[in-house]
DNA sequence: TCTGGGGTCCTAGGACCC
DNA sequence: TCTGGGGTCCTAGGACCC
């Protein structure tokens, strides 16, 4: 009988790293990936244009005190980690707390080329494998030949040599009984470690680990667990289930519960379907729906064209097409609204997200604006056929009216 | 000079159907 | 006249993840 194994792969800074193969004097030092849109590097890359680009001098790459601009940290190598800047965390905290980090902008296309590559090396040798965006995969390792040597030790060894070899890049290895404590063991042995754990091991190294640990337990559960003297996974386990049910709901508490005691059925999904696409994008500088009218109305048909093309090239339609505000205090929000047939279409999506904009107030400066289509089947999909001329829309079929614009606000478009 | 962009899932109320 | 329960869809917001 095979024990299950359950992998979790995280390739190590993958933004920073795959950089580093194309500027490798830049290894060993602070360099952090994200920020704007300008690419930052190609001004270098021009001014040193006769050099080939492992050759450009360090000192010609830009420094993150002379950042400007709103944008996050991507990723940071283990050299800046060092002085405690990380993922997501503001470009200009991060000046004040690195100031001669290098700074490279994220390149998208580079990303997701050695993200397919890492990708199909892990599936010539295990074909179970679960997508958890660019840089991070579940394997399942039970039935593999050899999954269940040293409980996954040497098929995780392998792995991590072939992605090595393919790509130049190392990542970092949990092999568990569970997705749940996979991905906590990946965390163990960075950079490019190897961990292996059974469930006799959560008592010894998953109770003693802060809650924020557990994939599901974010900064706002943190804070109520917290107030209830909750600091670490064992003092969740220490708890009775009921008490977390009353305290966090029926379906949180349960699975709380479940997660402290490092129980976790969910199977390696290697399928799955989107539910929506979007686009959205933060200004330079925040906007008013007055003044600064025509470059958002240019913003938002933007973005609708965006989504539109998304769609048609993926092979998608949809029927709930909705917006998203930021304003300059960072509240959020969206409307949305369901038409009476499937599309892909920039100037449907581009109409009814202006009806969506009719309903929100605009009398404060926005920050961010965004469009997003739901409810998506495939373009080839029996539903996808246009809705004969005349149905009734979704909305009046049941009963619901049209949603009216709100008083004070502004008829943008 | 805080705080990007692309997602998923859950909750909750109202409308409507059977 | 008074009174149901289960189920689905729509919409808005929020938590969380990479």
């Amino acid at each position: 009988m095979s024990l299950r194994r359950i992998a979790h792969l995280d390739m190590d800074a993958f933004f920073a790293s795959v950089e580093l193969l194309r500027y490798p004097q830049l290894k060993g030092l602070a360099v952090v990936i994200g920020g704007g849109r300008r690419k930052v590097d190609e001004i270098v890359r021009e001014r040193y244009a006769d050099l080939p680009l492992h050759e450009i001098p360090v000192a010609a790459f830009p420094l993150l005190k002379d950042y400007v601009g709103r944008g996050v940290i991507t990723t940071a190598t283990y050299p800046a980690r060092q002085f405690g800047v990380g993922s997501a965390m503001g470009m200009m905290k991060a000046a004040k707390l690195c100031p001669h980090a290098i700074v490279l902008p994220v390149d998208f296309e580079e990303v997701r080329k050695y993200s397919r590559l890492f990708k199909s090396t892990i599936a010539e040798i295990a074909p179970l494998v679960e997508d958890r965006g660019v840089d991070e995969v579940y394997i399942d390792f039970t039935d593999v030949p050899g999954g269940q040597r040293e409980g996954g030790r040497v098929l995780a060894r392998l792995i991590q040599r072939a992605i090595f070899e393919k790509t130049g890049l190392t990542c970092s290895i949990g092999v568990a009984p569970n997705k749940l404590i996979a991905k906590m063991a990946s965390e163990f042995n960075k950079p490019n470690g190897i961990s292996v754990l059974y469930d006799a091991d959560v008592q010894a190294k998953i109770w003693p680990l802060p809650v924020r640990k557990i994939n599901g337990i974010g900064p706002k559960a943190e804070i109520k667990l917290a107030r209830l003297h909750l600091h670490t996974i064992g003092d969740i386990a220490g708890q009775e289930r009921e008490w977390l049910i009353d305290n966090f709901g029926k379906s949180y508490g349960a699975w709380m519960h479940d997660a402290a005691w490092g129980r976790d059925d969910r199977p390696v999904v290697t399928e799955s379907e989107p539910v929506s696409m979007s686009r959205e994008t933060t200004f330079d500088r925040d906007l008013h729906a007055v003044r600064d009218r025509a470059e958002l109305g240019g913003i938002f048909t933007e973005l609708c064209v965006q989504v539109a093309a998304d769609l048609r090239r993926k092979g998608y339609v949809g029927k709930t097409i909705g917006i998203k505000l930021r304003y300059d205090d960072f509240k959020i929000a969206t409307r949305d609204q369901t038409i009476d047939h499937f599309t892909a279409d920039a100037k449907t999506i581009r109409q009814t997200a202006g009806q969506c904009l009719k309903r929100v107030q605009l009398d404060q400066r926005l920050r961010l604006l965004g469009v997003r289509v739901g409810k998506l089947v495939r373009a080839d999909s029996p539903e996808a056929r246009p809705a004969p001329a005349g149905e009734v829309t979704a909305a009046a079929a049941h009963g619901v009216a049209e949603p009216a614009p709100i008083e004070g606000t502004l008829d943008l478009f």
